[in-house]
DNA sequence: TGAATAAAGTTTCGATGCGAAACTTTGAGT
DNA sequence: ACTCAAAGTTTCGCATCGAAACTTTATTCA
């Protein structure tokens, strides 16, 4: 009981940390965490997930924000957004240069980048093991979508060195793609 | 290198659904999530760390906005404001019974709570060995203040079972005031 | 086929956050 | 006594944020 008590106090320091780094890289650009937030999230994406929709599910914000947060960024030149030929109701967003540059220089925020590259990668692989276990158990809690990386979803088949089927659309994709955050990510399984 | 991207993702996910869920659990009270971290702050610092100015730094953000928010505090009856009666420029706050209540039960949020006391004492031990020294290493690196419990600090001498002696202000303190937060909060060594 | 319904985004409103900078009051140092 | 620093407050301008009303386009179902 003791453990968890201090480890919340923990997650809140680092959360509240990571915001105000977040906010501070931000300010030089004239922009918001959830700016930063949604350049990183439009950096990693896939395809099917480039959407105001998925980002506002991303955010966790209702669409009526999330639109004016996307607005702001393309007056700014850093996100373009544009019309889906088969669905009209459906705009796809993707990075200018400038956009995809501050995504690359900010987020993750430097000092977390640097903490962690001090550490060696057998140091780091329990506690990333903990991390993820804690993050799916409260997405369950809470049925917020996973955003995993498209490769550890359970709708991904691997059929060679340079493609996968992808079960839920039913398309053969790159392998590359497996890398990308995909907006209907769903886990293996729920206990294991 | 490979963990260490991963880490990044998931501690941002982390951020953000933590601040989601105040953000929702503070919704209902009116407050933003700001103002949910005030109160819990406020709920757990000692009587050195009451102070505008302690609670700024708590934020990282500038006096200013910070004024602001205690203010709307103030006038929604969850946080009173005392002047110092020996340095007149500072003035001690407190919580309110409301306000204590809305800090109980919404810092930390729920669904962090519920996960973590799924698990095991063992379990989650090395897990806040882990986060412990990534939150160092990170407020070194960006020199903000560490907010630790009392009993934690270098100055912290252990008298007997009911009181401890603080170096830094040269006080003899109960022991149960080691249990709170100290903006003062020095570590006791940077590499151990 | 046609009407109801749902889904994706936008717009407007009002309260507030937020940084920056100017300001007041009070204390400390020389 | 004079200067400087520290703690807080106030004002300004821009943006967030949720809520709710709205438009446009798809889908469902009768």
């Amino acid at each position: 009981m003791k453990n968890n008590d201090d480890i919340c106090d923990l997650l809140e320091r680092l959360s509240t940390l990571f915001r105000n780094e977040v906010r501070q890289a931000g300010l030089v650009h004239g922009l918001h965490p959830v700016h930063l937030e949604v350049l990183f999230y439009l950096n990693k994406c896939n395809k099917f997930s480039d959407t105001p929709a998925a980002v506002k599910d991303f955010l966790g914000a209702t669409k009526g924000t999330t639109s004016k947060s996307i607005t702001l960024l393309e007056t700014k030149g850093y996100v373009v957004k544009k019309q889906d030929t088969k669905d009209k109701r459906v705009y796809h967003l993707s990075l200018t240069e400038a956009g995809r540059q501050i995504a690359a220089d900010n987020m993750p925020p430097m000092s977390l980048r640097a903490a962690l590259t001090r550490c060696s990668d057998s140091e780091t692989s329990p506690l990333k093991q903990q991390l993820e276990s804690l993050l799916v158990d409260i997405q369950t809690a809470t049925s917020s979508l996973s955003f995993g990386l498209c490769k550890t979803c359970r709708f991904h088949l691997a059929k060679n060195n340079t493609a996968f089927f992808c079960e839920l659309t039913g398309e053969d994709l790159p392998s590359q793609y497996g890398e990308l955050i995909c907006r209907e990510h769903t886990l293996k399984s729920l206990c294991e």
